[in-house]
RNA sequence: GGGAGUGUGCCCGAGUGGUUAAUGGGGACGGGCUGUAAACCCGUUGGCUAUGCCUACUAAGGUUCGAAUCCUUACGCUCCCA
């Protein structure tokens, strides 16, 4: 294979919760390696969300950024499209020679990057199906939604709970397509790289992790998060399907909206920032690709010296990298 | 100084003599996840040498077969009159 740099990989993949300095590391590691960061976030997709969404200014970046800006806030992007402009991404790295850099905290994002997930191909994310079950939950409520299911596919119903009816509707929705989410879901937990992948976790105490997204959040409300908001608000946020869950901008829009004191908006974000933060570990402790790293074991060169070093080392001795 | 309240698990807050280790909410912790994923959903949350035991509703006594629930005192907090 190509292996460039004497690297054993063709892509390096930083993970890892928000707020652990993976920005910083992998535009680090592009820039000693000569290549271009791919990055792996659901909402740094989206144009004009930069300060609540902690995109790098482009004038911080020292290689490009992929897979940022390529949306518009009112469109409701999805994994599926993600997945195709990642793959052309690192693709185009790959096949340059150059080990393309993965970035990002969305756990989905991230395998949609690294693996093909075959999304079945049908309708966008924003379709009339969704929509018609979506209302028909609403009247029956979440419980005899779940019935229903289970009389047309009980395999599928089995596999989502009652109370997740966001799964319930797409599993109708994929049963309208002659698909069966219980089939997709086969083979859930096999993780196939599409090319050699060294997977980087950075981790680190969770009181200091906490600590350090209090004060991003802190230090966003001072670069003009509000009014960023306000930007996004006037040309129709609140409607958006999907950007308008973004943490920070809900928050926000609550508040401008006066359901809340601005005090109260910027502690929300805090403790929901954690909690996301929680989440994204429990998802990256769950894939066994993952090397972890302690981000705190030292500044981005040291923490670049000691992921090169995971990447020269043949697959066989590394700990756990080259699988897939 | 006098009077009236109040004190519950990490926090808030129900419970006013008996299926009570104690409803509920928050927080925290853990987990799930294949087209909204920063979304959506679930579980745990006194301790243990755990099919049972111990410690628990400010503290110490008391009443009772039995108390977080009733009584006494102490301490803390709140309010009212001075």
């Amino acid at each position: 294979m190509s292996s460039p740099d004497g690297l054993w990989c063709d892509v390096i993949a930083v993970v890892g919760p928000t707020a652990s300095g993976k920005s910083a590391l992998a535009d680090e590691l592009a820039v000693r390696l000569g290549t271009e960061v791919v990055s792996a976030d659901a909402m740094q997709v989206y144009r004009r969300m930069d300060i609540g969404t902690a995109k790098t200014p482009p004038d911080e970046r020292r290689v490009p950024l992929l897979c940022v800006d390529v949306a518009d806030p009112s469109e409701t992007y999805s994994v599926a499209c993600y997945e195709r402009e990642a793959h052309a991404c690192v693709d185009r790295l790959v096949g340059e020679g150059r080990a393309a850099i993965v970035c990002g905290g969305t756990g989905l994002y991230v395998r949609a990057a690294l693996e093909d997930m075959d999304f079945p191909s049908g309708d966008q994310t924003n379709n009339p199906v969704r929509e018609r079950y979506a209302r028909l939950a609403e009247e029956l409520g979440p419980q005899r939604l779940h019935d229903l299911l289970a009389a047309r596919d009980p395999q599928s119903a089995a596999l989502i709970h009652p109370n997740n009816t966001r799964r319930v509707v797409r599993a109708f929705e994929l049963l309208e397509q002659g698909l069966s989410y219980a089939c997709q879901h086969e083979g859930l937990h096999v993780r196939t790289n599409r090319h050699p992948t060294l997977v980087v976790g950075l981790t680190m105490d969770r009181e200091v992790l906490y600590e350090r997204i209090n004060a991003r959040v802190d230090r966003m409300m001072e670069q003009g998060l509000v009014d960023e908001v306000r930007g996004l608000a006037d040309e129709g946020l609140a409607e958006s399907l999907t950007s308008r869950q973004a943490i920070g901008y809900r928050e926000i829009l609550a508040a401008l909206a006066g359901e809340c004191t601005m005090e109260q908006a910027v502690e929300d974000i805090k403790r929901a920032t954690r909690r996301y933060a929680k989440r994204q570990l429990s998802w990256f402790r769950g894939d066994e690709r993952v090397v972890w790293i302690d981000a705190l074991s030292g500044d981005v060169g040291s923490l670049a010296d000691h992921v090169m070093e995971l990447a020269r080392r043949s697959p066989g001795e590394s700990p756990d990298g080259g699988r897939g």
